[in-house]
RNA sequence: GCCGAAGUGGCGGAAUUGGCAGACGCGCUGGACUCAAAAUCCAGUCCGGCUAACCCCGGGUGAGGGUUCGACUCCCUCCUUCGGCACCA
């Protein structure tokens, strides 16, 4: 056997090797890409399962050690059920339009479309390295005409069944992007792509997918679905349902009404002022003409503001009287109507009635001008709990005429009733969820396959025109003019409308890039097809997916996105299925220095050096015995040497005699069963931390016990496999096996052989563990009894004391309780 | 501010969901092998006390309180960290 010896490397050491990963690593794949292991035949595969990773986009930087983290971790549940007999179809793409391959292209000053292929081959050669069981012959890249000729086939079916909208609306725009952005998109007001820069709100005709149509469904799947819980929390959230009353307010004057959304309509009676947002359309009109120029200036100073000094809850309220005064239906008190910025008018109407005695805001807007306040809901029928604060409680309604004496929840439902009686307002649902902003005025995305006509307004490009192919340009970065940069190629924008063949214009934004994403993983089994974006055979068989794992970053993104455009496609024919993902987990998160791992922060660690010293394998089972996948960490690489010691001991133990004999020894027999339950278990809830664990303590019993018997290195191989794939082929090649492992089956279990004879029962009292002792399994109570009262330790503590209680619990211990 | 997750040896982390806290690994200490080192192997390793040694004893899972025969696990209060939402009417 020649000795390797290594240099010292990154940090930490390394050991002298027997088993040679670099020669077995190659050649396995080269075995795995020879014999289409890792390529399910999709039109027959009895038994499909589609064990998908979200793809990722091919940076210049490479795969960190983050996304390979990623990948394993959903790479091992795949080749499980692929042991499990499944017919595992695991494939592979690449997110590569979008502004942040674009924004990176323009800062190299390479053009993304020479820039992309190149990444794209980096990461291949880097996923392929990882030995990943991916299906490379179907690949998607997202930049490829052949593929966003559905994505842009997609936009018209959404537009063709009235989901894809454009209007002329306050969208977000980053002045460092140059393009508008969806309130996804935008974290705490700033830029998703740009921390530090916030967001400006401009008034531009954009195109709108209706995701708010489908807020209720989107709410009310996450019921079923088998996801991650803090994913479904985030869209829940996010989606913002709230339950509460429209009432409408008649102006004094014109015959205009203020529609306003409230969810405490048992505060009405204390309703002593209206506010209208800057933004409300009602603003201009009703303003009375003396006071006209300070309500101007207050709305020009409101839309100054940006986004942080718009929303700091702790700064003092800002407002200015418009001269108008509404009714209030429900006891026709004048409320005066005022404009303050503290109503948005992206939430509910842009409208609110204040309940300054109710409700903080408008209570410290009352006291700051000296407004009314009226106390409607009390916790004892009396007046004078709202001194300092507003009192938001529930209660019992004051100064509410005939309401008076209801509870807060009662008084919600009749005074509901009654305003629907009078014509006065109704029973309603609000979501804060908006409609997904899809215009982008970029360059790298496919542009918006629409065409707008003088005549005949605006029409779709007909599917036999599909793709609208991305024109080459050399100058394509982004300007202020909100106009996106194909505008300035007057070839691409003049053409004929398909309808009157008259002189048209094409739509020159380019779609959002999670439209790009929304979808991948609908097209992987039918990549062959050139003719239709979905087989519709193959799509049946293997969708939706049955297991996705990705990142919790995308929770209220991608994973919203994707849910929204099935349900779409669903109700327009185009799926069976409403749900894209059976099964969700969301991977942790591998930091390095306390900080996600990013260009900008300089800590990204490149995996390309471990595995070119440690192997894949190793690499592989040392981010996976890191901490729980589902939790992720912090990335250091002080441990790696033991997982190299592992795999190396493993491979030595073939170095023995090995018989083709059944386990005999019963504890061995009861180790071997119990491995493989627990290593079983623990991959189906991915905590492969532990299951990497019990493998290692398999590992040293069988050093222990010098054991020779064929079948515990068959278990060890196949156990070893989803984390460990070239290391386990060579085992189970060395061992006997002509045909991959993975053509293998995954061994069973027998609980009977985990059955111990013996227990280890422990001996307390008053509590405290004073003795342990083996007993038969299954012991009865009082035989437990008698055996704790026979112990030798147990009677020193015992002491002559009075026992007044003994507390048995079979086969774990016997507690005796004295005074 | 609201919602959620977490806090365990020198370090990463286990703990069958209320029943021996610290599995497994790293590191460290001692020993074997070696001219020596590396690698490998063996033993030890929560803190403190007692002991020649084993035994044994006390304390211990962010802090304080509670429930229980028994709490890392359940309840209350507080602290810290990390996520999500945030003038949402």
């Amino acid at each position: 056997m020649i000795r390797f010896f290594y240099k010292k490397f990154p940090e930490g050491d390394s050991i002298a090797l027997r088993y040679r990963f670099q020669e077995v690593e190659k050649k396995w794949q080269q075995y795995w890409e020879t014999n289409k292991t890792n390529e399910p035949d999709l039109s027959k595969s009895p038994r499909p399962f589609y064990n998908l990773m979200m793809f990722p986009y091919p940076s210049a930087e490479g795969l960190h050690v983050g996304n390979v983290f990623a990948f394993v971790g959903s790479d091992i549940y795949g080749r499980f059920k692929r042991l499990q007999g499944y017919d595992v179809f695991e494939p592979i793409g690449f997110d590569a339009f979008g502004i942040h391959s674009e924004n990176y292209a323009l800062s190299v000053r390479q053009h993304p479309s020479e820039l992309i292929p190149k990444n794209i081959r980096n990461f291949t050669r880097q996923l392929k390295q990882v030995g990943l069981m991916h299906d490379w012959s179907h690949t998607v890249d997202t930049t490829n005409p052949n593929y966003y000729k559905w994505t842009q086939w997609i936009f018209i079916q959404m537009y063709k069944a009235g989901l894809a909208y454009r209007k002329q609306a306050p969208v977000n725009w980053c002045p460092v992007c140059k393009t508008v952005l969806a309130d996804e998109q935008v974290i705490s007001g700033e830029c998703e792509r740009h921390p530090g820069v916030f967001v400006l709100k401009k008034d531009l005709p954009q195109w709108f997918f209706r995701i708010t149509a489908y807020a209720q469904k989107l709410l009310d799947n996450l019921k079923w679905i088998d996801w991650s819980d803090t994913t479904k929390q985030a869209q829940e959230k996010w989606i913002g349902r709230s339950e509460g009353t429209e009432i409408y307010f008649p102006i004094l004057g014109p015959e205009e009404k203020i529609k306003v959304f409230t969810t405490r309509p048992d505060t009405l009676f204390g309703a002593t002022y209206m506010v209208l947002a800057p933004e409300h359309p009602l603003v201009e009109s009703l303003t009375s003409r003396n006071l006209k120029k300070a309500v101007d200036d207050y709305v020009a100073s409101a839309k100054r503001k940006d986004f942080v000094q718009r929303t700091d809850v702790t700064r003092e309220k800002t407002g200015v009287f418009t001269g108008r005064y509404a009714i209030n239906p429900a006891n026709g008190a004048r409320l005066p109507i005022w404009v303050a910025d503290y109503v948005l008018m992206e939430y509910g109407t842009g409208a609110i009635m204040a309940v300054p005695a109710h409700d903080q805001r408008d209570y410290e807007f009352a006291k700051r001008f000296d407004l009314k306040i009226v106390e409607v809901i009390s916790p004892d029928c009396t007046e004078g709990h709202v001194k300092e604060a507003a009192y938001v409680g529930e209660g019992v309604l004051i100064n509410s005429g005939d309401f008076n004496g209801l509870g807060s929840e009662e008084a919600r439902r009749r005074i509901t009733e009654w305003l629907q009686q009078k014509g006065a307002g109704k029973a309603t649902i609000n979501y804060r969820l908006r409609d997904w902003c899809i215009s982008r005025q970029r360059y790298w995305g496919p542009p918006i396959p629409m065409i707008h006509c003088d005549g005949c307004g605006t029409v779709p490009v007909p599917e036999q025109d599909l793709p609208v192919l991305l024109p080459k340009m050399e100058n394509y970065a982004p300007d202020d003019s909100g106009k996106a940069p194909l505008a300035r190629i007057d070839s691409f924008v003049n053409t004929t409308c398909p309808q009157c063949h008259s002189k048209a214009r094409r739509e020159t934004d380019v779609s959002d890039n999670f439209l790009d994403s929304g979808w991948y993983f609908l097209r992987y089994p039918s990549t062959e097809r050139e003719d239709v974006p979905l087989d519709p055979i193959l799509t049946k068989k293997w969708l939706p997916v049955d297991m996705y794992i990705g990142g919790n970053e995308h929770a209220v993104l991608h994973l919203m996105y994707t849910r929204f455009l099935c349900m779409a496609l669903h109700d327009m024919g185009h799926l069976h299925f409403e749900e894209p993902f059976k099964r969700f987990r969301a991977h942790g998160l591998i930091i390095k220095d306390g900080a996600k791992m990013s260009k900008s922060k300089g800590n990204i660690v490149n995996p390309d050096a471990y595995i070119e010293k440690y192997g894949a394998d190793t690499f592989r089972m040392y981010l996976m015995f890191l901490g729980p996948y589902q939790e992720g960490g912090d990335f250091r690489d002080s441990g790696i040497i033991g997982l190299q010691r592992f795999l190396e001991k493993a491979y030595s133990l073939l170095d023995g005699p090995i018989v083709d004999e059944p386990v005999r020894d019963p504890e061995l027999l009861g180790i071997l069963h119990e491995t493989i339950k627990r290593v079983t278990g623990d991959i189906e809830s991915l905590k492969y931390n532990t299951a990497i664990a019990r493998l290692m303590e398999y590992v040293n019993a069988i050093k222990r016990f010098e054991a020779t018997e064929k079948v515990l290195f068959e278990t060890l191989a196949l156990l070893l496999a989803p984390f460990a794939p070239h290391l386990a082929e060579e085992i189970w090649e060395r061992i006997g096996n002509r045909n991959s492992i993975f053509s293998a089956r995954w061994p069973g279990y027998d609980e009977a052989n985990i059955r111990k004879e013996t227990v280890t029962v422990v001996l307390q009292v008053n509590g405290k563990v004073r003795s342990t002792i083996s007993v038969p399994v299954d012991s009865d109570d009082e035989a437990l009894k008698a055996a704790a009262l026979a112990d030798k330790n147990i009677q020193r503590h015992l002491d002559s004391r009075q026992i007044v209680k003994v507390i048995v619990v079979r086969n774990k211990l016997v507690n005796l309780v004295v005074r």
